[in-house]
DNA sequence: CGGACACTTGAATAGGGTCAAATTCTGTGG
DNA sequence: CCACAGAATTTGACCCTATTCAAGTGTCCG
């Protein structure tokens, strides 16, 4: 649907190009004159690039199987975006005016010293993780919501290479460190509601809650996951 | 990621503390045993360390003035938190969990090069974003939404140390560069309550929309900061 | 065993969503 | 400059999901 960054990036004069501003930090990159509408990432492709806004406001925005759009950033001036997961773009990045960006390869501003890279990463971890957040909060309903929260206590499943069962049956069980009100308070729900979900997700049989308090015992994995992404649960 | 059901090793000897694991990237910092509730960063308060989780599972949490709470991070092993906004702690940091966590001064984690610098202040400044965006898609209403959202577009004001007006008339113009149903898209709404919201916000004097597609004339910046932050609106 | 707290469940309500017009912009061409 | 087409926005009526308020039931821990 979207095309990678190569396709419709238009440079201007070639003399703007390798050119740093004035007290510029970073390194000498590309500089690229973005028409609005213009899109330099898209969401899940291969991460070449670091985009510095040098002027204008772009915005990074993911979306869910049937179209939900969430805009998890607005990028203005001086910021940065085409932040990447496991090597590959989290979220589109999109200009909504006309706009200047600096892109750096990756590799440019990776830092030198192990600290440095290990902190960069870790944030940029931390970062997409923030985005998966705000999907959730903005776009996703109740019982969304609370799948999309187990699974993210199920490291290993549900992300974008999935390996999907190793396993005939396709279980798991873990244990909350959340009360229902803490899980409310992070999915911008009542503790009602997560009860009413949890228990729901039971009936249907994707789900046994307890025995003891916070353990859950996940019946299908894939279902579960299913669930979380779209709702449905055919 | 978070503790499963069966994980439970407990380390508790004296000489842990101080003791940096066997493959770590970070320079050595201070340990620290936390139990269960057991708070490590206050919202606010002078940011003097980063901390890693080693063990455990924490959260960062933000409140609203009334006590709405909005979990913003989940921050499992090997993660970082207690991120900071100009100079202070964007969040409190508490253990959902018994856990240890590695202690370092901000200042040790302070790349030696421009570059790294640059590129850390930087992504810590829109984590710190992330989790307002956070606080408002999970746990405000329509119109705070949208007043939050205006706000956002006045970086000068706002912030936790606003100036207040600097002019008897405390009146502000701005373009905003999206259509209402990419606010919408931002914000977790519908553009129709976009629509009607904004127009709520005109009608109680709050703004003046248009002339012109986009224009929006503040009346008063501090109710409208207000509505952003409590939705009320005396 | 008892008391506190966490969780579940039910009924009524409200805040936004959905669907369906009407209206206002904006750009284009005559 | 004006008329028009298409798009963005506003507005209205109705509906649905999650919240609120209120009991109840369980579970943990002394």
């Amino acid at each position: 649907m979207f095309s990678g960054m190569s396709a419709g990036v238009r440079r201007t004069r070639a003399d703007d190009v390798f050119e740093t501003g004035p007290d510029r930090t970073l390194p000498a990159g590309q500089k690229l004159k973005l028409a609005r509408r213009q899109t330099i990432a898209a969401d899940g492709e291969p991460a070449t690039s670091v985009f510095e806004v040098l002027d204008g406001v772009l915005m990074v925005y993911k979306l869910l199987s049937d179209g939900r759009r969430q805009i998890v950033e607005l990028v203005p001036q001086g910021w940065l975006c085409g932040f990447a997961k496991d090597g590959r773009y989290d979220g589109s990045c999109e200009a909504l005016t006309r706009a200047t960006v600096m892109a750096y390869p990756r590799s440019d501003l990776e830092p030198k010293d192990a600290v440095g890279r290990r902190l960069l990463h870790q944030m940029e971890e931390q970062v997409c993780a923030l985005h998966d957040l705000s999907m959730t909060l903005g776009r996703k309903g109740a019982q969304e919501k609370v799948a999309t929260f187990l699974m993210r206590l199920l490291p290993a499943r549900g992300r974008e290479n999935c390996p999907g069962p190793d396993r005939p049956r396709d279980d798991a069980e873990l244990r909350i460190p959340l009360s229902r009100s803490e899980i409310a308070d992070h999915l911008g729900l009542t503790l009602e509601t997560v009860s009413r979900e949890m228990n729901a997700l039971a009936r249907q049989g994707l789900i046994k809650v307890g025995p003891g308090r916070g353990e859950i015992a996940i019946s299908d994995v894939c279902r579960l996951c299913t669930t979380a992404r779209t709702g449905r649960n055919e």
